[in-house]
DNA sequence: TGACATAAGTTTCATGGTGTGACTAATTCG
DNA sequence: CGAATTAGTCACACCATGAAACTTATGTCA
């Protein structure tokens, strides 16, 4: 076991100095769930909380993300990113004055991840600190923006998937249903996948064609303004 | 004069802390400027740097941000926004581990500010501090981001404008051209302004007519996927 | 075997957004 | 007056979108 780690010290960092917190963020059926750790004293205010650490010497702020993935799910996703720092007088396991969160995503697993840690819904959080449910909430807003701009869904399938996978990928992530002949007709003519010549049997309906995330060259099309989010 | 301002004192600060860093932005003529002081010993390290403090006891990060602008430009902006934490090996004046980087946007003036702040061209701010050059770099990235969800543009206008002084403020925070009919369509079709019965006539040609920001009711029209941003 | 359910994938149509260049309009300056 | 300058519009070709209907390929079960 590391020392340091969430479980292993609660409020024993010193005042002022700052805190890693990673939301890592996965599919769970129609929802999304979220990495907590729960302590082993059920009863206690923070009964779960997210993986949280303090930076070692001379480490960068993604590093210590980095290590904290590695230590609770024993690998580093495929998309970590800085969310924002956050503190505000909001309550957080540590006690320090601030925490930089993290996002992340991993591919869904039906399985329940070991030891202390387990997979919590993101609308059922109320049991986080304060500070950590509004770094949850963050992490979900930072991942919905920055979609347009990044392929973070395809970090969420393995190398071959078929086109409903990744349609159902994004439906989770955004939180909203997706129509099928337009989410197909753009994808196509952004030219990001490519079929293989695997199909997938599911059971009952026709197969799927498997595709590989290979995106084509870039037109380097400078698009206009877009008024209409405003 | 204030305390621990950036001006005031140099690595000072006990290591462990960390400051908020402020880049204001504004348009420079075609460009973007950047606010700096410069210190009373040209020939030091730190000759130009971002303003910075550390949070007072109890303050929010924002909070510590808008005490800054108020200190160097006497108000606080109408649009100020935390980009992220940067706590790499990279010098920061103060010696702080981590420093917070909110940036800002002012409305641009032909005014020079007075005392020891003044405007930097973007473009030339090898004189900065290194992590605050990662900063202003980051807040500029962050501006042209965000402002596809919010009206960031208007702010840098008075109430009432014309059609080509807005097209000319995105033009400078984009850092690239836009065509005139395209943009005006898009604009008027989103119905973020509302004509005003005034004129403007600016010496030569065609008087202007004034536009107010007035966004009119949302359409709640949830877009489809964009892949074409990847 | 054949009807049905189920899921994948395509087609079609109406509508509306986009890039582009050319056009008109109103003013100042010489 | 006419040229220069800036504001503002138009027309056209093309692309993107939402929606629903349609086709294809499988499994299920009587």
């Amino acid at each position: 076991m590391r020392e340091r780690t969430a479980t292993a010290s609660r409020s024993t960092s010193p005042r002022g100095a700052f805190t890693v917190d990673v939301a890592l963020l996965t599919p769970l059926g129609q929802q999304l769930g979220v990495l907590a750790l729960r302590s082993n004293r059920p009863r206690a205010r923070d009964a779960v909380v997210l993986p949280w650490d303090t930076p070692r010497a001379g480490e960068a702020l993604a590093d210590t993300a980095h290590r904290l993935l590695r230590t609770h799910i024993g690998t580093v996703p495929m998309w970590v990113e800085q969310v924002a720092a956050f503190a505000d007088a909001k309550r957080h396991p540590s006690g320090a004055a601030l925490s930089v969160c993290f996002a992340a995503v991993m591919p869904g697993s039906a399985v329940r991840p070991e030891g202390p840690a387990e997979w919590l819904d993101v609308d059922g959080i109320a049991a986080l600190p304060d500070r950590q449910r509004q770094m949850v909430a963050a992490a979900q807003h930072a991942i919905r923006r920055r979609m347009d701009y990044e392929p973070i869904p395809f970090r969420l399938l393995p190398p071959h998937f078929t086109l409903s996978e990744l349609q159902h990928i994004y439906e989770v992530l955004l939180g909203r249903r997706l129509h099928k002949a337009s989410f197909r007709r753009a994808l196509h003519a952004s030219w990001l996948v490519e079929p293989t010549d695997h199909w997938r049997s599911e059971g009952r309906g026709r197969p799927a064609q498997l595709f590989r995330y290979a995106p084509r060259r870039r037109r380097g099309h400078r698009r206009g303004v877009r008024f209409d989010l405003l």
